[in-house]
DNA sequence: ATCGGCTCGCGCAA
DNA sequence: TGCGCGAAGCCGAT
């Protein structure tokens, strides 16, 4: 269980537990927390070992045994391995996660099998390259969504493995496990989210209550605030996406194309572009117009050449930029919208491009609770070019999209959005 | 207030 | 080969 923390939905859990069954054998979970995943720091370890301990405590219930162990997650599953008839993994679709599989899969001499459950569509089901827009991957979605829209049943192990004697860290005492890794702990926990699939629904039943007519009628706009928050539990997998796409299909909302949009085309467009694209975090990976029309305007001067370090205490002239910055790094969340004047910005007050993508990346990596996801690497591409198209060209921009403090006062209410930001503590 | 133009590439139609 | 169209826009003309 390396990419999707939770037992409910879970079809590579229910798949185990199924085998297991049929062969009268016992299920054993493994995680395997390293310290070797890129930008992790404490705020992310938090969140994810928040997730973990549901995660222990649902399991034991069922008396699985949770074994989880500091360290490369595939050694230690190499060496499990080897009193195992058969593992089971789950999926992910960064470069450190492919990682992970390539290796188990090479190093494991029982029968090893792979099961995606953290997109609805599984990403080569949905195209077999890399989409040039939401347009082109949007209809390939929709005509297998009917089905892949289905969750797994709930099933128990016949066989219990919880008296197993296999080495674990306790992870209910989390604040010790964390005490033990090498992390950056300058980025303290978010004091807005918790993690955890109760969390999780929570949100999601929170959002349909209260926000969804809304959302769907104005967006998620940087004062009304009515977000599903959903982004930071799909990370570590700690809700089903597809079990949140049910739940809202099966709704009595008639508005929800909105939600659905971000929900699976949106996110799953941007699995697509890192599954495919190798450069998926550098500027090497955007298309080539915008590749090229950047470097045209990489002279071009800039009214403001801010430093890393001044983006990163929020330390600009332009107070709704500032208020975005600061709501990243208080919550570990920024608003929608906010994302895309934050990074067209960082573009226009940074000298190089690829600083400014570098910067971008490095900063959304640092302080969101959903960084270091495909969401994230697609969300900063954006904001130089990919997935969109050319527009009127213009200093330092060339030809991609610029944005500017005019359209943020023309289609929102911004003093009360960076009122609500101040007010964060 | 509203509207057209900007500009590239995909994919479908012919 | 032609043509319509595309996540969130901007700007100048009317």
């Amino acid at each position: 269980m390396q990419s999707a923390h939770r037992v409910e939905n879970n079809w590579a859990l229910s798949y185990a537990i199924e085998l297991a069954n049929k062969a009268d054998l016992p299920v054993v979970v493994y995680f395997g927390l390293t310290e070797e995943f890129p930008e992790a720091n404490y705020r992310h370890y938090w969140f994810m070992l928040e997730g973990l301990q549901e995660v222990y405590s649902e399991l034991s219930s069922m008396n699985i045994k949770f074994v989880v162990k500091v360290g490369s997650p595939t050694e230690n599953l190499v060496a499990l391995s080897k009193k195992a008839s058969l593992i089971i993994v789950d999926r992910g679709y960064l470069k450190a996660n492919k990682s992970w599989y390539k290796i188990a899969a090479e190093n494991i001499s029982v029968p090893l099998i792979q099961v995606e459950d953290n997109v609805i569509v599984p990403v080569e089901e949905a195209s077999q390259k890399e989409e040039y827009a939401a347009a082109t991957l949007r209809p390939k979605l929709l005509a297998k969504l009917n089905y892949f829209l289905d969750l797994p049943a709930h099933v128990t192990p016949i066989k219990s493995s919880i008296y197993l004697e296999i080495d674990s860290i306790d992870i209910k005492d989390f604040q010790k496990t964390l005490s033990h890794i090498k992390t950056d702990k300058t980025v303290n926990r978010s004091r807005y989210f918790a993690g955890g699939t109760s969390q999780a629904k929570k949100a999601l039943e929170t959002f349909f209550q209260r926000g969804i007519e809304e959302y769907e009628e104005t967006g998620n706009t940087p004062e009304n605030n009515v977000a599903s928050n959903l982004s930071p539990y799909l990370h570590f997998g700690q809700i089903s996406p597809t079990f949140a796409a049910l739940k809202i299909l099966r709704s009595k909302y008639s508005e929800k194309h909105r939600f659905l949009e971000q929900l699976i085309v949106r996110r799953e467009l941007s699995i697509n572009f890192v599954y495919y694209n190798v450069n998926y975090d550098s500027f090497l990976g955007l298309p080539d117009w915008a590749k090229k029309t950047l470097s045209e305007h990489a002279q071009d001067t800039r009214a403001y050449n801010y430093s890393l370090e001044q983006l990163e205490n929020g330390q600009t002239h332009d107070k709704y930029w500032n208020a975005a910055q600061r709501e990243m790094v208080k919550t570990g969340k920024m608003n929608g919208y906010m994302r895309m004047y934050w990074g067209k910005k960082i573009i226009e007050w940074t000298q190089s491009p690829h600083d400014a993508f570098n910067w971008a990346i490095y900063l959304n990596n640092k302080y969101e609770l959903d960084g270091r996801d495909p969401n994230g690497y697609t969300g900063v591409a954006w904001c130089f070019g990919k997935h969109d198209r050319p527009w009127t060209k213009r200093a330092i921009f060339g030809n991609v999209r610029f944005m500017n403090d005019k359209g943020l006062e023309r289609k929102f209410d911004m003093t009360k959005y960076v009122d609500r930001v101040n007010a964060l503590t």
